[in-house]
DNA sequence: GAAGAGGACGTCG
DNA sequence: CGACGTCCTCTTC
C-alpha cells in the first residue's frame, strides 16, 4: 500500500509510532507547539473527496489520518492491518489465494471485507479508548465539558503536530462542538477546520459503533480492558503521577517507546523519552508548560512517601516502584 | 548538557 | 492540607 504523503513525512526520515514525537520543545512557552512551519499537512491532502466506508466515516484527509492518527490504524505496528482507504479496500485483492469463480471470489471478498471492517472498528475503538484514558475524557464528544474539548484539541494538535488551534474553540462544550457543521469548523480555522471536523467525526462514529454493539463483542479487539472500564475511569478522581506512569507502563503496545519496564517484577522502569512522557503528563493534567524537570521533581517527592525510589544501582531515567505492580 | 537531588514557595481542588 | 507545579541551586553522570 502506498503511504506517500508529501506533507506528512517526518523530516528525519525515521518511522515511529504516531504517539511518538521525536522532536519536542523544551521551551515551556512552546510546550504545545511543535515546529509548525514545516509540518503543515499539504492542502492536497485536505482537498480529496470525502470517503466513507462501512459506516465508519473516514475523512477526506484519510492519508494524514492513516499516518498520524493511531485512532484509526497503527500502520507501523500492524503491517498486515487492513487498509483504511475505501478505494484501496475495494480495489485491492482481498485474499492471496486464487479463486475458482467470480461468484466465489465475490463471496470471499465480502467475507474478507467484513473481517477488515471488524478489525478497523476494533482499532478505532481501541485507540479512542486509549486516548480517553490518557486524557481522562469521555469517549462520546457529546459528554465533553469545555475543558474536555480543550484537552481533545490539544491532543489532536499533538498528534497531527498542528499549530495552536484550540484557541479558536474556547468556551465550547462537546455538545457545542457536535452541533457545528464542517463550514463552522472552517470558519474557526481556515486551514485545519475540516481536519478537526473529520477527527471529531471519527470519535462520534466510535461512540455510535459502541452504541450498536455491546462491550463483550469488543473484548477481543479492545486490548486488555473493555469500553465500560473506560466509561468508569474517565469520571474518576484526579490521577496521581505514579498512577499515570503505571498506566503507560501497562500499555506497552502504545507507550513502550517512551516508557518501559526494565524489571516488571521488581517494579523497575525506564523513561525512554523524558520529553514525551512529560508532554503526555502535561496533556493529562492540562499543564501545557510541563517538562521533565518538573515531572522528575514530582517523582522525587515520592521518595519520602515511599511510592517510588531509585533502584539500588542508580541509572539515569530509571526508577522503581517501591510496591511492584 | 541532561539528569538528579532537594529546598522554597505557589496553586488548586 | 495534600499533591503537585514552578523555580531555583548545586551536584553527578
Amino acid at each position: 500500500m502506498s503511504m506517500g504523503s508529501p506533507g506528512c513525512e517526518h523530516t528525519d526520515g525515521t518511522a515511529y509510532s504516531p504517539l511518538y514525537i521525536s522532536h519536542l520543545h523544551t521551551d515551556t512557552r512552546m510546550a504545545w507547539l511543535d515546529k509548525t512551519d514545516d509540518i503543515k499537512p499539504s492542502r492536497s491532502l485536505l482537498g480529496l473527496p470525502e470517503l466513507s466506508w462501512m459506516g465508519v466515516y473516514l475523512p477526506c484527509n484519510d492519508r494524514l489520518v492513516m499516518e498520524e492518527n493511531p485512532w484509526v490504524l497503527k500502520m507501523t505496528e500492524s503491517p498486515a492491518a487492513p487498509p483504511s482507504r475505501t478505494l484501496e479496500v475495494s480495489q485491492a485483492k482481498p485474499c492471496q489465494t486464487q479463486l475458482p469463480s467470480y461468484e466465489m471470489e465475490g463471496q470471499v471478498e465480502e467475507h474478507c471485507l467484513e473481517q477488515v471492517q471488524t478489525m478497523v472498528e476494533g482499532e478505532v475503538l481501541k485507540d479512542v479508548d486509549t486516548a480517553c484514558k490518557l486524557l481522562n475524557i469521555a469517549p462520546d464528544p457529546l459528554d465533553w465539558s469545555c475543558m474536555h474539548v480543550q484537552k481533545w484539541l490539544l491532543w489532536t494538535e499533538h498528534l497531527y503536530r498542528l499549530p495552536q488551534v484550540s484557541t479558536f474553540f474556547q468556551e465550547m462544550s462537546g455538545r457545542d462542538l457536535c452541533s457545528m457543521t464542517e463550514t463552522d469548523f472552517r470558519q474557526r480555522s481556515l486551514q485545519f477546520g475540516d481536519m478537526l471536523y473529520a477527527n471529531l467525526d471519527i470519535w462520534r462514529s466510535a461512540a455510535a459503533m459502541k452504541e450498536r454493539s455491546p462491550p463483550e463483542d469488543r473484548k477481543s479487539a479492545a486490548d486488555d480492558d473493555s469500553w465500560s472500564d473506560v466509561m468508569c475511569k474517565y469520571s474518576s478522581q484526579p490521577i496521581h503521577l505514579w498512577q499515570f506512569l503505571r498506566e503507560l507502563l501497562l500499555k506497552p503496545h502504545h507507550y513502550s517507546r517512551c516508557i518501559r519496564w526494565v524489571n516488571k517484577d521488581k517494579g523497575i522502569f525506564k523513561i525512554e523519552d523524558s520529553a514525551l512522557v512529560a508532554r503526555l503528563w502535561g496533556i493529562r493534567k492540562n499543564r501545557p508548560a510541563m517538562n521533565y524537570d518538573k515531572l522528575s521533581r514530582s517523582i522525587r517527592q515520592y521518595y519520602k512517601k515511599g511510592i517510588i525510589r531509585k533502584p539500588d544501582v542508580s541509572r539515569r531515567l530509571v526508577y522503581q516502584f517501591v510496591k511492584p505492580v
